[in-house]
RNA sequence: GUGAGCGUAGCUCAAUGGUAGAGCGCUGGACUGUGGCUCCAGUGGUUGAGGGUUCGACCCCCUUCGCUCACCCCA
C-alpha cells in the first residue's frame, strides 16, 4: 500500500454498488415518514459547541470526550454535529416554529461525527435516520413513533427485531431512584469496577447497563427504578404500553436499559440486532421533555428516535429490498469505420425516447467492447456498423438471449422498452 | 484514551533467514463487426515507513504509521 493519501480515520467510502443501497434505505424512510406526515429538515453540520454542551449534557461522553470540535478564525468554537436532536431543537427554536400548529414532525437524515477509536459499526462520521415528535406530551405520540420506526425496518425487510423498552420516569422520580440504586451500591462499592465506581458519583444510573459480568451479577436484585416511578410517570408508562398493544408492536420491558444521553425522560427504547458486533444498537430513542426549555425555548414535550444507518445497512437482510440492483444501461458501440461519435449521437436519442443508455466512447475492438458491456450486466447492446449508419439502422442485439436483429434507428427505444 | 491482533500486486492470499509468487481483476490476442467457456500474453510491488541484527531480512529486534477487533460509550 504505497497511497500516501489516505481517507481520514474512521471515515470510508461508498462506492456505486453500496452507496445506491444506502440511497433506496434512505429512499424508504421518507417515503414512510413522509406518509405519517413528517417533513423533512436540514440543519447544518457544524454548530456552536454551547449548543451540545447545553443541550447533550456535560457529564455525557459525547461531550467530555467524543466532540470532534475545533476554533474557527475567528476564535470561535465550533463542533461537528455528535448528534441532531439539540440542533433540531435549536432550529425550532430559531425558526419560531412553535407558532406552526402542533406537534410538529420532523425528520433528518445525514452524517454525524464523534471522535472515536473506530470499530465495528462505529465511525467518526457515521449516518443517522433520525424522526422528532415536538410538542405532544405523549404517551400516543410515542406510541406513534415507534409505529412509524418499526414499519420503516418491516419494509427494509427486517423482521426478527425487538423493540426493548424502559422508562426513566421524570425528573423527580429519577432524583428518588437515583439516592435508591445508591443506597444499594454504596456498600458494594468495592466489588464495582473503576468506571462504575465514577459513575457512582456522576450518574448512578448508567451503572445499569454494566457489560461487567461481575456488576451484572451484583446488579441482578437491585431495586427497580419502574418502582420508584410517580404516579404521573407510571400512568405515562402504563398508557404507552397500552398503545404499543392495542397497535400490534411486539416489544420486551428492559429495565436496565438506560440512555446516555442527559435529556431523556419517561419511555426509552432501543433496538438491537444480532448481526452486529459489540455495537449493536441500530436504533435508540425517548422522551426529552426538558431539552427544549433547557435551550431557551418554549416549555415544549418532544420525543424521538435516532437510527444508526451504518449499522442498519450493515445488519440489512440478504432479502431486503433495497439491495434490488437497477438494470444496466443499454450499450451503444460503434463498430468498423463509424466515429464513437454516432454511438454517442443515438445514445442521446435513446435517453430522449426514456432508455437508459450508456455509449462506448471507442479505443477498442468491438469484441472488447461487447466483453464489457456483458460484464457490466446489461441485456441489451446496440451496434452501430457502416452498413447500419448508411441505411439509418442499427443492430440491437439481446446478451442474454444471445439473437439480434437490425431495425430503424427510430424503433429501437420502443424495441427495447418491450422487450424488457 | 486503554488493550490485543494484523500490514506482501487493485482484491484474496503464498514464499525454511538465501533470486518476491499464485488466483482473481484489468488490457490485448487466438476470433479483420459479436460477449459468456477455453487457451495465450501483457499489466502489475520501494513486502506500510524508518532504523537495527546478519555474509544475506517479507521472515528476527526496536520505533513509527495504518488497519481491524474489543474496552469505555453510543447510532
Amino acid at each position: 500500500m504505497a497511497g500516501r493519501l489516505r481517507g481520514v480515520k474512521g471515515t470510508r467510502d461508498l462506492l456505486p454498488e453500496e452507496a445506491g443501497v444506502w440511497a433506496a434505505v434512505e429512499a424508504v424512510a421518507r417515503r414512510v415518514f413522509t406518509d405519517y406526515g413528517y417533513g423533512e429538515i436540514r440543519t447544518p453540520l457544524l454548530e456552536d459547541t454551547e449548543l451540545f454542551v447545553r443541550g447533550v449534557g456535560e457529564t455525557t461522553d459525547i461531550v467530555g470526550k467524543e466532540m470532534y470540535t475545533f476554533d474557527d478564525k475567528k476564535g470561535r468554537s465550533l463542533t461537528l454535529r455528535p448528534e441532531s436532536t439539540a440542533p433540531v431543537v435549536r432550529s425550532f427554536i430559531q425558526q419560531g416554529l412553535e407558532s406552526r400548529p402542533l406537534p410538529q414532525r420532523l425528520f433528518y437524515i445525514g452524517p454525524h461525527f464523534r471522535y472515536e477509536r473506530p470499530q465495528k459499526g462505529r465511525y467518526r462520521q457515521f449516518h443517522q435516520i433520525g424522526a422528532e415528535l415536538i410538542g405532544d406530551p405523549g404517551p400516543w405520540g410515542d406510541a406513534e413513533l415507534l409505529a412509524m420506526l418499526v414499519r420503516f425496518l418491516g419494509e427494509l425487510g427486517y423482521e426478527e427485531l425487538v423493540v426493548l423498552l424502559n422508562t426513566v420516569g421524570d425528573d423527580a422520580s429519577r432524583a428518588a431512584y437515583r439516592e435508591t440504586l445508591r443506597a444499594f451500591l454504596e456498600p458494594v462499592r468495592d466489588r464495582l469496577g473503576e468506571d462504575s465506581r465514577r459513575r457512582l458519583e456522576t450518574n448512578p444510573l448508567r451503572i445499569l447497563d454494566s457489560k461487567s459480568p461481575a456488576e451484572r451479577e451484583l446488579l441482578s436484585d437491585a431495586p427497580r427504578l419502574v418502582d420508584s416511578l410517580s404516579p404521573a410517570s407510571r400512568e405515562h408508562f402504563d398508557g404507552l404500553r397500552g398503545a404499543l398493544e392495542r397497535l400490534g408492536l411486539a416489544y420486551r420491558l428492559e429495565p436496565r436499559l438506560v440512555r446516555g444521553l442527559d435529556y431523556y425522560s419517561h419511555g426509552v427504547f432501543e433496538i438491537v440486532s444480532e448481526a452486529l458486533g459489540a455495537q449493536d444498537a441500530i436504533v435508540g430513542g425517548g422522551r426529552y421533555d426538558g431539552l427544549m426549555r433547557q435551550l431557551g425555548g418554549p416549555d415544549l414535550p418532544a420525543t424521538g428516535f435516532a437510527i444508526g444507518e451504518d449499522r442498519l445497512i450493515e445488519a440489512l437482510p440478504e432479502a431486503s429490498p433495497c439491495r434490488a440492483r437497477p438494470a444496466a444501461p443499454v450499450a451503444v458501440l460503434a463498430a468498423g469505420a463509424v466515429a464513437p461519435l454516432a454511438a454517442l449521437e443515438l445514445a442521446e436519442l435513446l435517453r430522449g425516447a426514456g432508455v437508459a443508455a450508456t455509449a462506448d466512447l471507442g479505443g477498442r475492438s468491438v469484441r472488447a467492447a461487447l466483453k464489457r458491456a456483458d460484464r457490466s450486466g446489461t441485456r441489451f447492446v446496440v451496434l452501430l456498423g457502416d452498413d447500419e449508419l448508411a441505411a439509418g439502422q442499427a443492430t440491437l442485439r439481446d446478451l442474454a438471449a444471445g439473437d439480434q436483429t437490425t431495425l430503424g434507428r427510430d424503433q429501437l427505444a420502443a424495441r427495447i422498452k418491450e422487450a424488457s
